[in-house]
DNA sequence: CTGAAAGCGCTTACAG
DNA sequence: CTGAAAGCGCTTACAG
């Protein structure tokens, strides 16, 4: 019952000031071998654990500021990611955290290299970002080393950033073949439409999806696998709308288009307009208004929701507790929690936001 | 860019000391009507809103002390959902509010009655509870009207309680209905086993379940819908254990086993244990170690799990929230966030606690 | 290397 | 009715 231990308390049992106690605490100055023994061992003792509310007051005035870089691209799951960052933004404010954002306009290095400078040219002492294609090491090579960095949706795994939240691909791509397969049953005949294949995490998906086939489905057939160019979201709507159509086309005994990323919808779209619903379902991923209704018209048989607004919550809490020294990690990678959403479990997920409402 | 306003600025900008902002922030001691308008409207003008963090600083002493009452019996379920009071209790006492908790041991409501008076007579002055079996003006009578207070997992609508936070029932059994479709197909023939069949919540689910056989795979024949006795959940289990192994002797053709509850692993064990294992598949509620198990045995097809301690932890900060005036209720239901538990998506999800770690 | 002091934004006695 | 002061547990200059 008795309350906290307060850095007052580790102060006198090891018989030096605050101040000094502070210094062990943060490595910070210098202190005698001596002094930072008994500091320690009184810390041990008493199991003291400094007051994030204190320390919150206190950073109030010194202000700090996590940079956040992500693509600025016309698609509801940038939306979707931006609103978690918003919500994060709300809630850091109080202990007097700053978030600052800079956009990148396509998945490249390049760009990205511009948009940590001004991040950092605006005062940021710490970065979230998506990695934007190019060599392994080229987040290394951008970021300094004293800035401690993250990575959201994409990982770099060879970098040294201190951790990455993000999806677990061939998770999801077995599930998503699960799904399929409960669906499709026996008489499986799949296109995959596969975006962004020079992405790690499509090409784990791809290959989940596979293997969960050959090994529970094993009479199901995959017709032909089509890559998706990519260079703006926009234009990707349009080719993965028309490939689709192709396919459709080509292969009129086909019955599930697979596709490896948010655009799902927009194969959907193409089966509702070839008036092959009923005959052709579509898997794939994330939740938009578009999916949620085609999932309601039996066009859409389901899609794996990896909420990424709560990726970047969670991604932007995580670097805020590791910057007031209030967290290590020994696991580096963190897995999103996805959703699995068909019809009869749309009304469970709150789509678009932040499930600790 | 400028900081938030402080309560400094109100009282400079209104010609008060801050003491008098203080006063009128709450309502205490007496403010002279002059004053008073000035300062709510520097309020107004600066958009002020109370740091929680310094409020919380000053009251390291707990002055706010919130109730908790749920049942305790010797189950996973109940175990987890106390895990996510405690949660919510780590979070919540830097900012010096206690949880105070009580047992019932029973569904009853006069066993509610002892729990919620030992809990006023600790100082609660708001409860967060499990609502017991009883007439549906109970809880009105249990608690003084002047003591806010909400339920969680079971509802009492017609009371006056805050907001609910609990499973969406008709929707659980509609889900488990389509899962089970999904898995066993058209042969369909399945047993219902129905624990706490006097809980609405139970009777919705079965509802749910059967009418989406009804409209989905109308070959479905359900066989049998068994009244599982639940006085203790110990003899739950028992009960439930034998009640399954009686229903697969009878049901030499049976394929499906659907259980309304958390007990589902149980029937799950009869299934194993009487060796018909790829021939009858379980689907029920929830998630423990052994559910977990089962399903990736092929016992279990899938469960559907609600997250008591998600859902805790979200009922408790939603009271907290509204205790410092920080949060008012417009809709006063607040549906959990279920999983869908099939052996693909186990990976996904963070089984016995909070996901927003 | 170390300590004493100021201050983060608020609440709570205490004096007027 | 009102204001000035002390203090919650820390961090950050500033003096030794």
């Amino acid at each position: 019952m008795s309350s906290q231990p307060t850095i007052k308390d580790v102060a006198r049992m090891s018989g030096v000031s605050i101040g000094t106690v502070d210094r062990v605490l943060h490595h910070r100055g210098k202190v005698s071998a001596q002094n930072e023994q008994a500091v320690l061992r009184a810390i041990e003792a008493l199991n003291y654990r400094p007051s994030q509310i204190a320390r919150a007051l206190v950073s109030r005035k010194n202000n700090l500021k996590i940079g956040v870089c992500l693509p600025q691209v016309e698609s509801e799951f940038w939306t979707e990611a931006l609103s978690g960052v918003e919500y994060a933004r709300s809630k850091l404010l109080p202990f007097g955290v700053e978030l600052i954002l800079e956009y990148t306009y396509n998945y490249g290095y390049l760009d990205q290299r511009e948009a940590v400078l001004r991040l950092l040219s605006k005062g940021a002492s710490s970065i979230v970002l998506v990695p934007g294609q190019g060599p392994q090491s080229h987040l290394d090579e951008i970021i300094p080393p004293e800035i401690p960095y993250a990575t959201v949706i994409e990982d770099v795994p060879t970098s040294r950033r201190l951790f990455h939240v993000g999806p677990d691909d061939p998770a999801m791509g077995l599930l998503a073949g699960r799904l399929a397969t409960l669906y499709a049953g026996q008489g499986f005949r799949g296109v995959i439409l596969a975006a962004n294949q020079q992405f790690l995490g499509t090409q784990q998906r791809i290959e989940g999806f596979r293997s969960l086939l050959a090994k529970h489905n094993p009479s199901a057939v995959i017709l032909e696998t089509c890559d998706i160019p990519m260079e703006s979201e926009k234009i990707a709507y349009q080719n993965i709308y028309e490939t689709a159509v192709n396919q459709l086309l080509r292969h009129p005994d086909m019955n599930v288009f697979y596709v490896t990323n948010g655009l799902t919808q927009w194969a959907a779209a193409a089966v509702k307009s070839s008036k092959r619903q009923g005959k052709v379902q579509v898997f794939g991923y994330e939740c938009t208004e578009m999916t949620h209704d085609f999932i309601h018209e039996g066009i859409i048989g389901a899609t794996i929701y990896q909420r990424p607004a709560q990726q970047w919550y969670n991604a932007l809490m995580l670097m805020y507790e590791y910057l007031i020294g209030d967290r290590t990690f020994e696991e580096t990678i963190f897995r999103a929690e996805c959703s699995i959403m068909i019809e009869e479990s749309l009304p469970f997920v709150h789509r678009g936001g932040i499930s600790t409402l």
